[in-house]
RNA sequence: GGCGCGGUACCCAAGUGGUAAGGGAGAGGUCUGCAAAACCUUUAUACGUGAGUUCGAUUCUCACCCGCGCCUCCA
């Protein structure tokens, strides 16, 4: 079965075909470097992610290119406060932006970024001023002529037939023709950033960036083009219609967004004091894990209600997962197969590949996982799993975490780096005594763990009871789970 | 006002014209020196309200109530 995606431009699920074979071109809109991101920029970042993971899992040799939006009103306006150039204000978050998608397990796109592409806006700009789409103002700002592109709201399903800018054309030259007109690129004004270049200084707007990155990245036409719900309208709208204004060519053919978060229940916003950086939830002592989790549960399209509660619920079930492969990889088992388990795996994957064909449909991917994981416990606690079962399971595990990348327990070193972050940036009264925990747990070696677990196992078995506890106080004390088993003792870090 | 989305158990949340996935939490159990951890089992006569279509609706249609998003720079 082909994948299936909602694709915005048609309001439909859609077959996925891409233009040229088994190559697909996608481009999202990434984040503008102004601050640090936030869980909703992540939602939509994880989201886009997962397609991406999705595409190459199902054979697709993929080019994906993000770009990072390092010029604009607010890093012109916070910059100019804080008495630095433009590049020295936003290195920073753009260093952030990094760490927080390694953090979330992000896989790194092509970035592309709009200050390193002012000339290559500034001509296309030319170009479409020569082509009748752009006119200047008196100013010297650029805008686009909207009544020149009938499509304009195709996208976003407006309708701006009633717009004409026959009334006002002898102003051309004064003012916007129409309100509606969006800016291309902006004149300079007294002590802001501003770039000399062919037609004339000043900054871009900020939609002709993504459409000058994107088509010089993956050419005029491509796949797919991705980012959050808000970006419809007028973003994706203005990109297409600067475009195709200047190819005559179909822009991007697929349409992919992501739907806005709530947070306990309301929309995030300052004001409301539910606006959350990844960095605010890692101090808060949760997992990047459990965050990624958290935000890969609902399918995309859906509103994500993303509540403290939920977290917590999160990093149960990634731990019920890890535990899962856990059992697989360290346990003996008594050689030969049962088939049962193979039929289990295989089922699974499949059930697994129609969910995300599905238009990614992660809620019943996950839950095709959860059966299997269940299924296969109770196997086990029956003596039912051979030695041959086990690389099936894994595979099936193994393909799930391509996609949802959650399984690796590498949470620690993350936590430890923002805890580090916070002492740097002088923040240590965020420093939530959970995060101080989960990241201090590696106080003890590995060496050290199994010491101290072989003085407990000889103190047990030699009944001295007391002793035993006090040495497993201690382990627990430094974050280290002791599991008491049936076949023997098992720990892990928690 | 225009366009669009959603209201499913204690919480989160899939899904289907034929009688409700999954996760968390709770309860019970297995294991254990006791615990913990882990695992298993279990938890919706019911899917916002009313009406209609249908042999049959949570699933389709209409109305209403409630929540949410976009409508010029917020992912």
């Amino acid at each position: 079965m082909p994948l299936r995606l909602y694709n915005t431009l048609s309001g439909k699920i859609e077959d996925f075909h891409s233009i040229d074979g088994n190559r697909v071109r996608m481009y999202a809109c990434g984040p503008t470097v102004y601050d640090y991101g936030h869980i909703g920029n992540y939602r939509t970042f994880i989201a886009v992610d997962l397609l991406y993971r999705f595409l190459r899992q199902s054979g697709y040799d993929v080019r994906y290119v993000m770009n990072i939006t390092d010029v604009d009103d607010k890093i012109i306006r916070n910059s100019a406060r804080d008495g630095v150039t433009v590049q020295q204000y936003t290195a920073k978050f753009q260093q952030a932006f990094l760490e927080d998608s390694a953090a979330l397990n992000i896989q790194p796109p092509v970035l592309v970024r709009a200050t390193e592409h002012i000339k290559q806006m500034a001509d296309f700009i030319a170009e479409l001023v020569k082509k009748g789409f752009a006119y200047r103002t008196e100013d010297g700002s650029y805008y686009f002529r909207i009544a020149r592109f009938p499509k304009y709201g195709k996208l976003s399903k407006k309708d701006f037939a009633g717009m004409t800018d026959g009334a006002r054309v002898d102003v051309d030259e004064y003012d916007k023709d129409n309100a509606r007109d969006f800016a291309l690129w902006k004149a300079p004004k007294p002590g802001e950033a501003s770039w000399d270049t062919s037609i004339g200084p000043g900054r871009p707007g900020w939609h002709i960036e993504c459409s000058v990155m994107s088509m010089e990245q993956l050419g005029p036409s491509f796949d797919l083009h991705a980012g959050g719900e808000d970006l419809i309208f007028p973003h994706h709208e203005n990109e297409i219609a600067q475009s195709e204004a200047l190819s005559g060519k179909q822009f991007a053919r697929y349409w992919f967004h992501a739907r806005f978060l709530l947070v306990e229940g309301q929309k995030m916003s300052k004001s409301l004091g539910n606006f959350f950086t990844i960095r605010d939830l890692v101090l808060k002592g949760h997992k990047p894990s459990s965050i990624r989790w958290l935000l890969t549960q609902v399918p995309y399209r859906n509103q994500l209600n993303f509540t403290f509660d939920g977290l917590k619920s999160a990093a149960s079930s990634v731990e019920k997962l890890r535990n899962f492969k856990f059992r697989l990889t360290s346990t003996q088992f008594p050689a030969g197969a049962n088939p049962a388990m193979a039929q289990l795996a295989t089922e699974t994957t499949t059930r697994m590949k129609s969910a995300l064909d599905d238009d990614l449909n992660t809620a019943e991917a996950q839950a095709a996982v959860f059966d299997m994981v269940r299924k296969a416990n109770a196997a086990f606690d029956a003596s039912e799993v051979r030695k041959e079962d086990v690389p099936c399971l894994l595979s099936a595990l193994d393909k799930f975490d391509e996609i949802f990348d959650v399984l690796k327990d590498d949470d620690q070193p993350k936590m430890k780096a923002v805890l580090a972050w916070a002492r740097a940036e002088g923040r240590e009264e965020d420093i939530s005594p959970e995060l101080q925990e989960l990241a201090g747990s590696a106080q003890l070696s590995d060496e050290q763990v199994n010491q101290k677990l072989a003085e407990m196992q000889a103190a047990r078995n030699a009944r001295k009871f007391t002793e035993s506890d006090t040495l497993r106080a201690e382990l627990i004390a430094a974050g280290i789970i002791v599991e008491n088993t049936k076949d023997g003792v098992r720990w892990r870090r928690k």
